[in-house]
DNA sequence: GTCCTTGCAAAGCTTTTGCATCGCT
DNA sequence: AGCGATGCAAAAGCTTTGCAAGGAC
């Protein structure tokens, strides 16, 4: 029994073919910048590697994974939403405007700020986005 | 010749009827919380004034408003993109998770950081956009 | 066997576009 | 008058849902 199969179950979800592989997808790859996969970059990954998943059904696992805390879901610019496996560790984003590259940070201070901010008016911070764009100084 | 009528002059767009009322709308709350539109919102907001604008054009003059910087478009979390005037302040987006209302903030220190946190990679802050999820503190 | 899950197709929503008409300058 | 802007309806994305068949436990 692997690792996803187990992480299936705990969520309360069978440990079904489709599921497994795409949580194999959105743990395929080690590079930042393409970690983040719309519904259809799983689906034409899926369909090049001859697995038989229908669109509907990524949605629907992709909803499932969310609601279970295993990724995240972000909205961008585009009209697109990307999914992202959840690490351990929490990150931001930093994008550079120019080239496009993503780059991910923690800042303690920030996540400190970010929870007086809410506080201060009355409220909990569930949770956070924040992407600065920044451009390369010239040196 | 209304501060509206020279805006859009300025914009290169010519000062029409659907583009005033559109722009009357976005200008038309003092309350922060509120100051967010959907073009549907516009649309009946527009409708239940006897105005007869189509939905196609709040579509288009938004995007033209977005390109010329006189408003700004926001994802969120929803389905549905929304609109906001860009006055000189900048702020960011809290938004409740619970009834999703959004609120505005703004804090110096939190800003400063981002740029402190963007300089220690070697970048400059061009921009950024945050939004904190949160949720009301039982009392 | 039971109940959850899937695939397909159809529907739903938001947003965009084609085209003839209209209106600002 | 000229050319951009508008309205309507149709189309185009992305995402969700109904339903019958299939699969995990």
């Amino acid at each position: 029994m692997s690792k996803q199969n187990e992480e299936l179950k705990k969520a309360g979800l069978k440990a079904t073919l489709p599921r497994i592989k795409i949580m194999e997808v959105l743990a395929s790859t080690a590079i930042q910048e393409e970690a983040h996969f719309s519904a259809e970059d799983i689906y034409k990954e899926l369909i090049s590697n001859d697995e038989d998943i229908g669109l509907a059904t990524i949605y629907r696992v992709l909803t499932q994974f969310e609601a279970a805390g295993m990724v995240t879901k972000h909205h961008f610019e585009n009209s697109k939403a990307v999914y992202e496996i959840n690490s351990d560790e929490h990150h931001d984003h930093m994008v550079d405007v120019d080239t496009g590259k993503v780059m991910e940070f923690h800042d303690e201070e920030l996540e400190k700020l970010q929870h007086e901010i809410a506080k201060k008016k009355g409220y909990e911070l569930v949770d956070h986005s924040m992407i600065l764009h920044v451009r390369k100084i010239e040196s």
